[in-house]
DNA sequence: AGACTGAGTTCGAAATCCGAACTCAGTAGT
DNA sequence: ACTACTGAGTTCGGATTTCGAACTCAGTCT
């Protein structure tokens, strides 16, 4: 069905995982510490069957885990596990691009470095050559040629 | 509808751009030398009038931009602006996760920087501490108090 | 003339999404 | 005991998106 076999087969899994319109928000809201389905509902104004569902996969592929937190009414939450965390970056790569480039509503927030304060920039590490770089330098191996 | 405020406004824009199953994939493609039409349905497989639809929006919203490159028959390729590179960094991020999370297919494909080869790592640069840093000490996402 | 190319458009069927209302077990108030 | 409320969903019908396959349209190649 297509040609890019190689990492395209993990990237393309992953979207279809992640790659709509709710599950990096929802990604977000666990973030900021929301756990219950209301709270997401509330939150992100999410239809109700919607979020069942999505809650379902992301717990499916090890994103969120669902948590019984009570007995007598037993009610459970979704809390983000560890590969749900590692998204992180992914979540700040977006917000710093909307944060440059989208035109309507620029935000108020911008994100630093904790301990001091200043506006963080993302950029691409080289161990070996111990530098850091931008885009434009990054290629990808194993697939044919073209940069 | 939602409470999120803050940064939360940019970024739902944002993924109401690319937050969909085929965006980020198109702009991958693009990455990687993908320019005319009937390219990008082959590589990725895309049902064309979607694929229409897809860049007309991402056009619309300065990730590509549609250039003539022939007269005689009339015709227009695809080719990502400036904005549309700087979402390398988050597409970075989902290949990233995905090699290191995703259950099925391992890719055989690793993203290097590109002078020397060696396996890119990414980071946040602090521009006045003159370091790089992980997502931990990235303060204003809501990363707020668990690890 | 006939076949081909590239960038789309048109079509009807199938899958998703939505809001609103409902369920179900237990709790709290009167 | 009756009612209202909570939290985590499910059920409904209708609207929107997505799909593959086939078609268009200008120009080119043989």
């Amino acid at each position: 069905m297509n040609q890019q076999g190689q990492s395209g087969a993990a990237i393309e899994e992953t979207l279809r995982v992640v790659g709509d319109r709710w599950s990096i928000l929802l990604v977000r809201a666990g973030l900021r510490g929301i756990r219950r389905f209301d709270d997401f509902c509330d939150d992100l104004g999410i239809a109700r069957p919607v979020l069942t569902e999505r809650l379902r996969r992301l717990v499916r592929f090890g994103i969120f885990e669902r948590v019984k937190y009570q007995d007598k009414p037993v009610r459970y939450e979704y809390r983000l596990t560890e590969a749900g965390l590692a998204l992180s970056p992914a979540l700040v790569a977006l917000v710093r691009w909307s944060e440059e480039y989208s035109q309507e509503a620029t935000s108020e927030t911008t994100l630093v470095h904790a301990p001091c304060g200043t506006e963080l920039e993302q950029a691409f590490w080289c161990r070996s050559c111990q530098t850091t770089f931008g885009p434009h330098a990054v290629k990808g191996v194993g697939v044919n040629g073209e940069s």
